[in-house]
DNA sequence: GCTCGACCCTAGCATTGCTAGGCAATCGAG
DNA sequence: CTCGATTGCCTAGCAATGCTAGGGTCGAGC
């Protein structure tokens, strides 16, 4: 059994050299240079390995999504404990999450712009999806307000806090005024 | 010189009927689905003419995006003339803005999804864009609270209205609560 | 009526995502 | 140890994409 184990091992970490070179590949150079064949060539792998991993290209981007949504998490929950009181978490929230999209853009486009084929606000969603709302309600959901649903209430600070990502990053929005933007939003939307 | 005058009309409505089929064929079946080929029987013509009027793909979706862009400054217009009082103005505004992206999801794509290779936040910012953004600036300007810079704020609110456009139409959100998402957006950020 | 130029089409290129088919190495049974 | 079967991988290819080169045709102007 073991020599099936290794296999197995040996698997899964060539899978998780795929998602962490398209990741790669995707940051340095966008994803439109995320071609099939490229990625085969720095895995050292031919073309059909990827597709014995993954049912196409949709479904790579989708692991680099969900792999994004766990740091993400990750790191806004490490913003929000370290601040005290409502406002300092939500501040640190909202830059926590730009900083996250700005730095990771490429990660960021899988979970938001591009198609990874995952399904959101499902029953069938996937868990890292869930756990990044739910540290986005953890911290927002205080700061609500009287007869305010702490979930309607993420819901509409996560889509300000997207706009401002992607439409800064699209140069739609001048980058200068980034943080008076912030503060803004949230001294306006939450309740203290 | 009559000749030389028609065939510059013909040339011009040419153009037209390639952006307006370009539009329909999107909206139809999704940019996907727009491709240099099947834009070019539809029109009627070989697929070399497209590239006499554009430079490529990206330019025929950049002038979708500026007929659109157009056309949501006038509906934006329009729901804000028809409604007394600031409060009521900027709750048009809103679901006049989601309405458009929800009623014309291609149109909204190019505008603020795909690359155009339109320049935003610039000084060779194209006119319909700049108007489209003074179109939310002219009641939104009103409601942006002492000491705030009516500019930013709008930024801001816009920000808020195309990330709640863009992921509910995604999936990312619920669409049952839109109405509700609106109502504390409105009330939350503007200062009546 | 003729010539020349504008106009547009056929054909092709490189690149894309994805798949079929075969080859070789490895495993299990005798 | 041998031999058939299975697993795993690669070469080669397909259809579709955006875009371009080159030639042929038709009409304008003398």
């Amino acid at each position: 059994m073991s020599v099936q184990e290794r296999k197995q091992r040996e698997r899964a970490e060539r899978e998780r050299l795929i998602v962490t070179t398209a990741r790669e590949l995707a940051e340095q150079q966008g994803w439109d240079a995320v071609t099939t064949r490229r990625l085969a060539e720095r895995i050292e792998y031919s073309q059909p390995v990827l597709y014995s991993h993954f049912r196409g290209k949709r479904e790579i981007i989708g692991a680099v999504a969900l792999e994004g949504a766990t740091e993400m998490a990750a790191a806004v929950r490490a913003a929000t404990a370290a601040a005290d009181g409502p406002r300092a978490r939500v501040t640190a929230l909202a830059r926590a999450y730009l900083d996250f999209a700005a730095r990771n853009p490429a990660v960021y486009d899988a979970l938001f712009e591009l198609d990874g084929g995952l399904a959101f606000a499902h029953e069938d969603t996937p868990q890292p999806l869930r756990d990044a709302f739910a540290a986005l309600l953890e911290s927002l959901g205080e700061v609500a307000g009287d007869g305010v649903h702490p979930g309607m209430f993420t819901e509409v600070f996560w889509a300000a806090l997207h706009g401002l990502a992607t439409l800064t990053r699209a140069g739609r929005l001048p980058p200068e005024d980034a943080e008076r933007r912030v503060e803004l939003l949230v001294d306006r939307l939450a309740v203290i």
